[in-house]
DNA sequence: GCAGAAGCGGAACTACGCTTCCGCTCAGTT
DNA sequence: AACTGAGCGGAAGCGTAGTTCCGCTTCTGC
C-alpha cells in the first residue's frame, strides 16, 4: 500500500470519527472528505458506502468498551465492578452522538462486522452481573438480559435531552438505586 | 366548508395517524394521500407541509395524555395515582412509533402548537408527584423534573427494542422500584 | 530520471421525497 | 337545469445527498 494512501485513510477515519461524534450520523460524505483534505473518490475507494464507513467507526469505538469491561472485571469489589461497566459504558458514549445512536439501536446499523466485539463485551458484562447478584449487591432477579434496556434508557436522556449539565447522571443515580436494592421474592407488583 | 372537503380532511387525519403509528415519521406524503383516497393537492391544501401534518397528529394524541393525567389525579391513593400516569403514559405511546419518537424528543418536532397541551399535562403530573412525595410513597428527592428523563428512558426500550413480548414492562418494573424506594438523606452515592 | 501503475479529485449522475401548479370536476345554490 | 368557484388530482419541479466515473497526478521500483 502506498504511503500517501495509508495516510489518507487515517485522515478519513479521523475526520469521520470527529464529525460523526459531533453532529451525528447525518454529516455529508462530501464534508468528511473535505475535512480530511481528500477528494470524494478517495473516500469511496476506502469505504464502499457511507454505511461501511459508519460501521468501521462504530467498531473502533466498540474496542474501548471491551477494554472497559476487561478492566471492570478485574475489580475485586463486585458492586464497584458493576458500577464501573455501567457508568463507564455511558461515559464512553458521552460526547459522541453517533455512537450513542448506534448503541441505542437506531441508525439502521447492521451489526455484522461488530458482532464479534459485541459478543466479547456481552460475555464480560454477563459475568460481572452474575457475580454481583451472587454477592447480594445487586437485586436478586437481575439478569444480563436487563442490561441493554437499562443502559439504553439512561443513554436516551443523554441523546435526546443533551444538556451542558449532564442531566443523565441524575437519571443514572435513580436507576442504580433500583439495581442495588435487594428485592425480596415477589415483593414488587 | 364543503361537505366533501370535510370528509377528505377526516380521512387524511385518519390515514396519517394510522400510517405514522405503524411505520414512524418517514411514511411518504404520497402514501398518506393514496391511503386516504385523495390526491396530493388535497393533502397540501389541508396541511401546508409534512411537518404541519405531523404536529397536528401529535397534538391530537396529546389530548389523550391530558385526559389520562386528569383521571390519575382523581385517584385517592397517591401511589396508585403516580403509577397510573407513569404506566398510562407509556401505554398510550405503545403501538405508535411516531408518537414515541415525538415524546422522546427526536423527530425535530417543534412543539409550537402543542405547547398548551404540554403545559396542561405537565402541571397535573407535577401535582401527582408532589403528592406522592409528601405522602412518603415516592422517594423523597424525586421532583417533577425527573419525569421526562424517566419515561423517556423506558420508552426508549419500547422504541428501539420493539418486541412482541413487551420487554419494556420489565424495564418499567425496575425503574418503578427506584422511585418507590424511600432513600434516606445522603444514603446513595 | 523514467515508466507506469496506483491513487487522486471532483464534476456529473442518480434516486428519492417534499412541494407546487394548473386545468378539470362537481357540490351547492338559484 | 344551469351556473360557478371551491375543491380536486397528479404530473412536473426542485433540492438534497449518496455514488460513480474517468482524465490527471504522484509515488515507487528499476
Amino acid at each position: 500500500m502506498r504511503s500517501d494512501a495509508r495516510r489518507n485513510r487515517e485522515r478519513l477515519l479521523d475526520s469521520a470519527a470527529r464529525l460523526f461524534a459531533a453532529r451525528g450520523r447525518d454529516v455529508q460524505m462530501e464534508e468528511i472528505a473535505a475535512d480530511a483534505n481528500v477528494g470524494l473518490g478517495t473516500l469511496y475507494r476506502n469505504f464502499a458506502s457511507k454505511q461501511d464507513l459508519f460501521v468501521e467507526i462504530v467498531r473502533r469505538r466498540y474496542l474501548g468498551l471491551i477494554d472497559l469491561a476487561e478492566r471492570a472485571e478485574s475489580i475485586d469489589d463486585p458492586a464497584a465492578a458493576f458500577r464501573a461497566v455501567f457508568v463507564g459504558y455511558l461515559e464512553q458514549a458521552e460526547c459522541d452522538s453517533a455512537f450513542q445512536l448506534a448503541l441505542l439501536g437506531g441508525s439502521d446499523l447492521r451489526w455484522e462486522g461488530v458482532e464479534e466485539q459485541k459478543a466479547l463485551f456481552a460475555e464480560r458484562v454477563r459475568r460481572i452481573i452474575e457475580r454481583g447478584v451472587r454477592a447480594g449487591v445487586l437485586r436478586g432477579d437481575l439478569t444480563f438480559g436487563d442490561f441493554p434496556a437499562l443502559v439504553c434508557g439512561v443513554m436516551s436522556t443523554m441523546y435526546f435531552k443533551p444538556s451542558p449539565t449532564s442531566d443523565w447522571r441524575r437519571h443514572l443515580d435513580l436507576v442504580l438505586t433500583a439495581l442495588e436494592t435487594a428485592v425480596p421474592q415477589g415483593a414488587e407488583r
